[in-house]
DNA sequence: TTAAGTGCAAAAGTTTTGCACCAAG
DNA sequence: CTTGGTGCAAAACTTTTGCACTTAA
């Protein structure tokens, strides 16, 4: 899963800190690493990302992970999400090629990554238009999917009820119609 | 500046309100209005337009806000934008003509807004090859003005500096390099 | 009449910060 | 050394919720 991946050595990434005064720490580091490893498609909320490392054993808290995420986004390095959970999520920011945008739909919250290179483009473009300095550039496109349609999307659900489409990406695809809420 | 924005009368808002089985009370009534009437370009947060209305004597509780938001972003009504900003604001749901997207610059948070019917075409197809509904599609290009760049952004910069860009949006252009703290 | 909506206050999250100590360069 | 970074705990915010009371239809 993980290939063409070595976007960041500790080097790099050390030589872009320096360039702005910031330091290369055990911690930065490690950040990065996760997300370089971090099978495509997946992202991750601060919170995530400290659990994550806690099971590892890094020593790190969770201030430390929500200023170094806010750093990297800034620097371009990460990618912060919006998608529809209340939190944010990061992903490591890929260069051209692999750059990709979201489909969400906003009752299942279920996310889908697409490619398309068009759009990045025009992000280009209209950055150099305004004369600002381009960071990251991603289409959140937001929908609803037919199960919640059919089910009289959006007040007739429970809150936490669950689409198929989502069940389906957690690998437990049976019960589509049982909506069996459980808070 | 409000033109052509008789996009929802008291009258569809309640037809579409009843279709998922809510009713039209005067505070949605409010808040779509405030919305219809707010300059181009503009978008609240829940606490802006909280206190919006409180200044016009209209009575609506800040619960009432969240809920509202919530319901007619997901209706479609209301868009919910992502900016660089910590809160989400929003901004009623422009049809096709209308349509925009935003650039962003992470220092400054200032917000350009631009129009690309390409975007939203790409954003229909891919809602349909996924058989979803397609509520919102929105480009968000985040970027840093040259200004942040000059001063050696990302962290060498106060954390209340403002960028002469958003002095000019805020009509005060003079002192540009001042850079004066006031927090 | 009755189910949905509102307001209030309390709770639940998420994100930020002050400060003393630690460590990269 | 010196300045930036980290950890901890407290604080600050934003958003959600339970419940009793209203109100649209």
């Amino acid at each position: 899963m993980v290939t063409d991946m070595a976007l960041y050595s500790p080097a790099s990434l050390r030589s872009e800190l320096h360039q702005i005064g910031c330091r290369l720490t055990p911690q930065r580091e490690t950040i990065l690493k996760v997300f370089q490893n971090l099978p495509k498609g997946n992202h991750l909320s601060a919170e995530d990302l400290y659990t994550l490392l806690q099971e590892r054993g890094e020593p790190i808290s969770l201030s430390t992970v929500y200023r170094s995420l806010k750093l990297m986004t800034r620097m371009g390095i990460l990618r912060e999400l919006e998608l529809a959970e209340g939190h944010k999520h990061y992903e490591i920011n890929q260069p051209y090629p692999h750059h990709h945008h979201h489909l969400v739909c906003v009752q299942c919250n279920r996310t889908m990554e697409f490619i398309n290179s068009s759009i990045l483009r025009i992000g280009i473009k209209q950055a150099e238009k305004e004369s600002l300095h381009l960071l990251d550039c991603q289409l959140t496109i937001h929908a609803v999917c037919p199960e919640a349609l059919r089910r009289g999307w959006p007040s007739l659900l429970p809150s936490n009820w669950t689409c198929s489409r989502t069940l389906a990406g957690l690998g437990m695809v049976e019960s589509v119609e049982a909506s069996t809420p459980s808070a």
